[in-house]
DNA sequence: TAGTGGTCTAGACCACTAT
DNA sequence: TAGTGGTCTAGACCACTAG
């Protein structure tokens, strides 16, 4: 436990009973019982409301789930909705050797469409990056990004990164929020060429404009070769 | 307010505190203060840790933002993950008019694959239902949908509704997660006959597992056509 | 009847912010 | 210095569940 190396006179005691309970009920199954707040009131020497403040996060949570006159349960783990993933991230979870092929990384002024989406004024420095994306080795998709350079001083300098989104979670712009678009279309000769594909091939075409609490962290237009690729998506309500 | 029709020896006192704040800041823009807590005691005459239970309710539910030493305020609105709608809420969202034409509505025994999908046994019962869907009067997409005759008793009796969802939802069976898988892909010949497309056209196909809770409540496989229809998803995290 | 969570009181001290 | 939210105490009564 963490608890061990830290000031014992620091740790608040809603925290520590409510860590207490986290790991005692971790393992269990749903429907397991934790223990009574009276209970935990006994063995923390706290008072109840301590108690109550320490429970009522972990079902806030939705670790725990309160049932009047019987008792304070391990509840079933919620439905969640999709985690806002990158290429890498989510080709590894679906057991595939991502690699990536740099074509272009440079600065650029921000054009009409670019600089609208990353709520920028046109002609600002963006950073434009374009890879070739391959799953297994073989072509998957091609990626066009562009970033706030402000947001990420001394990207470029730094050597590119395997994964975007490792960089931005590194730099604490994890995105909390996207809004994707998907389209079907045909490849242009380009895009065919690059995806090693007949010209004129169905392409699942996905942009993202993707932001970290209020800043526009990462805008992108990415092709999919539609005879490799199926896009995912879990929605949930609440949460 | 609703408290007055209210027996007001009923109410629970953190309940009327939390609907008290909730009108009052109803209205307001994000940043304008909350009353403090010390002046909710005094107004209702209770006891602090009402009014804490009272204003924490709002702070889950996302209304109100703490600022120790500060105060309390009313929270910028979260960014919200995308709703899990049919395609008439969604056409509707659009600004466009959605109409269907049934093709098919028949009780059939359940495939192997619509059986696993549903959570069934092969050759249990299943409602087939397939549509022509309109938009402002152009073919947009065809849907065969999956519905548990058992979750919908009376279901073919009825009439067919417009909206699958408001049926849903009249039941409490509206979906709580989904999950959808989006790919790029060409039309059949029957496809593009019935979508007013030529053959091999490009198309949208779209298929969805909805759950209500733990009850599977819809299965279901659209095509649309690619030239008329992008598909929009939010993301959030936590939510 | 004993145990549980739900609600509630009337205080207290702390760290922090703003003036 | 005054006001705010954050934490905490040591009780209390209630409705409900289970044996």
């Amino acid at each position: 436990m963490d608890d061990v190396m830290a000031p014992p006179g620091r740790a608040l005691k809603h925290v520590q009973v409510r860590e207490y309970v986290r790991t005692l009920v971790g393992g269990s199954s749903p429907g397991s019982p934790a223990p009574s707040e009276r209970e935990l009131v006994q063995r923390f020497g706290v008072a109840r409301m301590t108690v109550r403040q320490a429970m009522d996060a972990l079902v806030v949570e939705g670790l725990l789930e309160r049932i009047p006159g019987r008792g304070t349960f391990v509840a079933r783990p919620r439905r969640t909705a999709s985690k806002i993933t990158g290429y890498t991230e989510e080709m590894t979870r679906r057991g595939l050797l991502a690699e990536s092929q740099t074509l272009l990384a440079r600065r650029e002024q921000a054009g009409p469409g670019v600089a609208r989406a990353l709520s920028l004024t046109e002609g600002d420095a963006v950073i434009h990056w374009r890879r070739l994306r391959r799953a297994d080795g073989v072509p998957m998709c091609l990626e066009d990004a562009y970033l706030n350079e402000v947001l990420l001083p001394g990207f470029l300098q730094q050597g590119m990164p395997t994964s975007l989104y490792d960089s931005l979670d590194a730099r604490g712009l994890r995105p909390t929020w996207a809004e994707d678009s998907i389209t079907a279309d045909k490849a242009t000769a380009e895009e065919a060429g690059l995806l090693e594909v007949e010209p004129f091939s169905v392409v699942l075409r996905h942009s993202r404009r993707a932001l970290c609490d209020d800043k526009v962290v990462e805008v992108s237009r990415t092709v999919y070769r539609a005879d490799r690729f199926t896009l995912w998506v879990q929605l949930g309500q609440d949460c």
